[in-house]
DNA sequence: TTTTCTGCAAACGATTTGCATACAC
DNA sequence: GTGTATGCAAATCGTTTGCAGAAAA
C-alpha cells in the first residue's frame, strides 16, 4: 500500500528545488494506476502515456524515472531482461521489501512479501561492519505452473 | 574453494560436442588466476588476455563467458554498474551462495559467506509453490571504510 | 573432411547527452 | 525574467550477429 500522492511528489520537488511539471505528474501518476506488481520500463512508460494523448520524450522519461528514483518514490529493479524497471517504493520502516520470485521458463516475476532476513542483516552488520540501508532478493526457479508441466528447461 | 580446472572444462566440453579451444582455456584460466573476489566483465577479461599476448577478439569473450555460464563453470551476476559480470561458481548441492554488499559509497563489493536462507526458502515453496533453484541477493549500504567518514551520500 | 569456432566489423537496443525551445516559478 | 525541463536527434556503450577464414575433432 502506498502513500506516495501527487501533493507528496510536489512537496518534495519544492524541498529541492527541482520544478513540478506536467511529465513528472503523469509519469507518477502511471504507477499509481497500475497494480503495484507491475514492473514498467522506461518503454513501457512511455507507451502507456503515449497511448493516451501525451506528447512526452522517451529521453524525459529516463531523465523522470531517475529522479523519481532518487527522490525514494521508485525502485530501480533488474530481472536480467534487459531493460531496467521501476515499481512503486513501498518501503518504509515498519515495513520491509518484498522479493521477487522468477520463473526460468515462463519468465514471470511474482512477489513474495514476507521479509525475513533481520537476522542476516544483523549478523553482518557484526561480522563485517557493513551497514545496510536495503537489499535486494531474487528467487529464481519454477513457478506452480510451470512445476506441473515437465520440466524442459 | 573452486574445484574447476582445465580438465574439467575439457571434460565437460567432450561431453555436449563443444570443442577444447585456446579461447576457452585461457578465460577460464583468468578466473583461476584471480582471486575468486574479482567479478570480471567481459571487457575486464578481454584486456586481462590482451595484456598478455592474446589476440583473442572481444565477441569471443562475451560468446565464452556465456558458455562457461551456461556449463555451470561461471556464475554472471548484475551490480548495477552497466555491464555483466561473472565469477566461478562456487556452488555445489552442500555449500549455499554467498552474497554480495555493494557500498554505495565506495562502489566496492563485498562477499558475505553465510546463507541463512533455507528458512524463507521453505516458507516460500510452502505458500506460492514456487521451487527455488538459485537466489541472488545484495545487501545496499556503506562498508566499514566509509561508514567512518562522515556520510555524504 | 566436416563442423564448430574465431575475429572482425557492422548491427542492435537501451540509455545518455547536446542543444535550442518551452515552461515553471 | 531566470533557470530548469523538455523533445528531438545524435551519440554512446555494452552486447549480439553475419560472415569468411581458421582450427578442432
Amino acid at each position: 500500500m502506498s502513500n506516495f500522492t501527487i501533493e507528496y511528489l510536489r512537496r518534495l520537488l519544492q524541498e529541492k528545488d527541482y520544478k513540478m511539471t506536467e511529465q513528472r505528474r503523469e509519469i507518477l501518476q502511471v504507477f499509481l494506476d497500475q497494480p503495484s506488481e507491475h514492473h514498467l520500463s522506461a518503454e513501457d512508460v512511455h507507451s502507456v502515456l503515449r497511448s493516451k494523448k501525451s506528447e512526452i520524450g522517451l529521453a524525459t522519461v529516463y531523465r523522470s524515472l531517475e529522479l523519481l528514483g532518487s527522490l525514494g518514490i521508485l525502485l530501480k529493479i533488474e530481472f536480467g531482461d534487459g531493460c531496467s524497471r521501476y515499481e512503486l517504493n513501498t518501503t518504509n520502516p515498519n515495513s520491509h521489501r518484498h522479493h521477487h520470485l522468477i520463473c526460468l521458463k515462463c519468465k514471470k516475476v511474482i512477489e513474495f512479501d514476507e521479509d525475513k532476513l533481520d537476522e542476516l542483516e544483523e549478523e553482518i552488520a557484526i561480522k563485517s561492519g557493513f551497514e545496510i540501508v536495503n537489499h535486494e532478493v531474487k528467487f529464481f526457479g519454477y513457478c506452480k505452473d510451470c512445476r506441473n508441466d515437465n520440466n524442459e528447461y
